[in-house]
DNA sequence: GTGGTCTAGACCACG
DNA sequence: GTGGTCTAGACCACA
């Protein structure tokens, strides 16, 4: 379920949470579902069970996921509201002001630049 | 010319090389210009003289600046072939990749995305 | 009879045991007056029954509470001397201790610190 | 400045971040003030970096510290508001709460109690 | 079975 | 000098 780079810039944890809080304003994880455990995560994508756990705690913290004791970690019920059609615009909204600015400094036509994430939203889900 | 945001997840001296690759390959900083000083930079955005100066020497030892002898960094003469369409496409490809992938996970409709980010493109060099 | 508060901090058995060797200590829960059931506590908190009973039996081993077999807990007949002044003022001085000390690191006046609690401690009973 | 208590229930982490919300809150931590260092606070209570890392992170998280790259760990300037008398008032409301019901519950004299916990906040400062 | 905590030690990034 | 990240391994607490 989750896509980890072990070599790139943004840390381990930081890569689970981001996309566990996308996950979950998304809709694709919903409010009181359990997510995998820490060791399970841990195993499949062969690194250390306190880098997950560190990702899930600060997520508790957070109030996206909620500890269910001795069962594992679930969506947070009042995270359901996380998923507004405002919030996820503020999460992907820095996204996209970076990648304008880079257009930008790079004087790349907003044509070719519009159609080839076109493209790669259309396409990406295979990879 | 340059925008630092102290605070930020990405370090500063990596905001600046990245900002002056980019300038470069888009052409707003020509072959033989010279860059505003290490002290300048420094003191116009609060920051440790220390991080100035250590972007800038990576960005010579990439062969993107030059030192010139008591005259401060200058872009590379070499520097021109960084300014290659297909140099700037790569420059950008991640940044779109990132969006894409957010886009996905939060299962924003590709149109309205689309949208956003061209009025982003127009609208921005005022910020 | 009992207070439950899943989610806090401190385990769910251990809230039960506090509690009831508080309620035997202050003689509200008198000598061989017999404990509500596992099942029963379980089902009204929505707790696990393991929970309870992990609680009730390491109370039982400390001697708080004796099993009956077949009939459940009972208050253990050698705890009457559990009720004596003395170890009652053992059982809050910790609290009063941490008290104290949270309201000397938040500098806040020990007059008024005492009129609230006071007020607490009076009207309380009804939650 | 800290005091830790290594055997305690409350992880040391834990200890070391309440302990901080109140200082900041009481006013004796400024905002601005930097913190003892991650290796100062673990090597004078033997206590490993990580743990006192632990916490620095999650206050950071909070809003009440700010990382100063290189320099260490501040109070946040934001932080200020927090020592507003309502903000510390409840701080300590839970723990007055506790006391409240366990004297309760040990059918302790009001007064009585009241009169310990008055010594406790006079005295205590020595230890 | 679950997550939490702590340790020891290594290496990196930043200023 | 500062904090951050990750690893490996141990032990505990909870249900």
């Amino acid at each position: 379920m989750l896509h980890i780079q072990p070599g790139a810039a943004e840390p381990i944890y930081r890569q689970i949470m981001e996309q566990v809080r996308r996950l979950v304003a998304g809709g694709q994880l919903q409010a009181g579902q359990e997510l995998p455990s820490v060791r399970e995560v841990a195993s499949v994508h062969a690194i250390n069970p306190m880098t997950v756990s560190k990702a899930y705690s600060q997520l508790e913290g957070e109030g996206v996921l909620e500890r269910r004791r001795g069962k594992g970690m679930a969506v947070a019920a009042r995270a359901a509201g996380k998923g507004s059609a405002g919030h996820r615009w503020e999460l992907i909204g820095p996204g996209l002001q970076v990648v304008a600015r880079q257009a930008r400094e790079l004087e790349l036509p907003a044509d070719e630049v519009l159609d080839r994430l076109r493209r790669l939203m259309k396409s990406e889900p295979g990879e």
